[in-house]
DNA sequence: CCACATCTACCCACTAAGGGATAGACCGCC
DNA sequence: GGCGGTCTATCCCTTAGTGGGTAGATGTGG
C-alpha cells in the first residue's frame, strides 16, 4: 500500500447558507484525493452541532448565515475545542470582520472569489494548523489594529445611526438623555474619522463593523 | 432511440465572479440529463462575449459582477437577442434590483439561497421561455411599481449623499449651487419616504438603489 | 488604593440640514 | 404650440447635528 492510501483523509465540515456553494465546494473537495467532506452545515447552530458531532480536522465556515453569525460560530467552536481549524470564507473584505475572526482565533482567512488552487491550499494549510491570510486580507488585519476600537455601547448607538434614526430617536430607545446621545455620537464621529453621522455609517459598512 | 435522447439538450452559460458558485452550478446542471453548460463568465465582459459565441438557450447571471454590472449585461443581451432568456442568480433581494432586471426583460429572478430542485426548476422554466419568479421575489417587484422612481440626477446625489458628503461638498462636486444640492436631497427624502438623509440612505441600501 | 476606561450628563456656540414654497430654463412628447 | 417633467435656483424659518469642554458614577485590573 502507498503512504497516501494508508495516511488519513482530511475531513472537512462546510457551513455556507447556499447550498449552490455548498455544492461547489463540496464537488472540489471531493475530487481531492487526500481530503473529504464529512457534513455541511447551512446555518451556525447547524455548523455548532455538527462541529461537536464530527470533529472534523476543518471548518470552512461562511462569516453570514442565519441564526448565528460567523464570529459567533468561531467563538462557540474554539470554546469546544481550542484546538479546532477553522478556516473562513466569506466575501466580506473589511478589516473589522477579519481582524475579528484571527484574533479569535481562526487559521485562515479568504474571499469567495478565490481560485480552486487558492481554496484547497487554504485548506491544506489551516488542516496542518498552519495559518493561511492572503496579503491583502493580512495588511487590512493589520491596519485594523492601528484603530481604535469602539465600545459596546457606541457600536449600540452606531446601528441606530445606521438605521437613520435621530439623536432623540436613539435616546429614547436606549432610555438616556440626548445629550448622552450626542456624547456617543461625537465619539463615533472621533474614533471613525468622520465629519458627520451620515460620512460615519459609510466608514463604518466599509470597514465591517455593521452590515445592513 | 429514445426521444429523450435525440431531443437537444438545453445549453447553459454560467456567469458568476465566484468559481466555487460557478463549479457548483456547473455540477449541478452537468448531472442532468436534460441540460449542460457550454461556457462559463467571471465578469460580464466575458458574459457577453461568450453569450454571442455560442448563443445558449438560457444564460444564469449573477448580478454584481466586477467590469459591467448585472443590469447593463441584460440590456446589452437582449439587445443582440431580444429572444434570449436570461435568469437572474442573485443574493441582493431589493425590489430595485428585481424591477430592473425583470422589467428589462430577463424571465427569471432566483436567489442564491434557494435550494438546487428550485434552481433546476427555473432553469428549465425559463428555457421554455416561460418566466419563473417566487412569489416573495414576484411580491417585490409589484411593490416597486407602486413606488416613485428617482431621476439620474437624484441618484447621482444620493450615491454622494450615501458616501457621507455634505450639500455643500455635493454641490461642488456637481457644479451646482449648495441650495439645488438641497431640493434634490429634499425631494429624494420625500421620494424615499425619510425624515434625514442618514434614513434615506437605509432605506435606498435596502431596497438596492445604491450598492456600498 | 489608584489608575483607567466607560457610561452617563450637562454647558455653550456654531453650522448643517430639513420643510415649504415659488419659478425660470430646457427638453421631449402629443 | 402647449403640457409635463427635470434641473436649476432662490427665499424664509425651524430643527438637528457638530465641536469644544467638563464631570460624576461605576467597574475593573494592576
Amino acid at each position: 500500500m502507498v503512504a497516501v492510501l494508508t495516511r488519513k483523509k482530511i475531513r472537512v465540515i462546510l457551513a455556507d447558507d447556499h447550498p449552490v456553494v455548498r455544492d461547489g465546494l463540496a464537488a472540489m473537495v471531493n475530487q481531492q484525493a487526500d481530503m473529504e467532506v464529512v457534513a455541511e452545515a447551512g446555518d451556525g447552530d447547524e455548523a455548532i452541532t455538527l462541529y461537536e458531532q464530527h470533529q472534523p480536522d476543518v471548518l470552512v465556515l461562511d462569516l453570514r448565515m442565519p441564526k448565528r453569525d460567523g464570529v459567533a460560530v468561531v467563538q462557540r467552536v474554539l470554546d469546544f475545542n481550542p484546538k479546532a481549524r477553522i478556516l473562513i470564507m466569506t466575501t466580506y473584505d473589511g478589516d473589522e470582520d477579519i481582524f475579528q475572526c484571527l484574533s479569535q482565533g481562526a487559521k485562515g482567512y479568504l474571499l469567495k472569489d478565490a481560485p480552486r488552487q487558492e481554496i484547497l491550499a487554504a485548506i491544506r494549510a489551516v488542516s496542518e494548523d498552519r495559518p493561511y491570510t492572503s496579503s491583502s486580507v493580512a495588511a487590512k488585519a493589520l491596519q485594523r489594529m492601528a484603530k481604535p476600537s469602539l465600545t459596546q455601547r457606541e457600536l449600540d448607538v452606531l446601528e441606530l445611526v445606521a438605521q437613520g434614526r435621530s439623536n432623540k430617536d436613539i435616546a429614547r430607545r436606549l432610555s438616556i438623555t440626548e445629550g448622552t446621545a450626542k456624547t456617543h455620537v461625537k465619539s463615533i464621529l472621533t474614533k471613525l474619522d468622520a465629519i458627520s453621522r451620515t460620512e460615519a455609517v459609510a466608514v463604518a459598512h466599509k470597514r465591517g463593523l455593521i452590515h445592513l
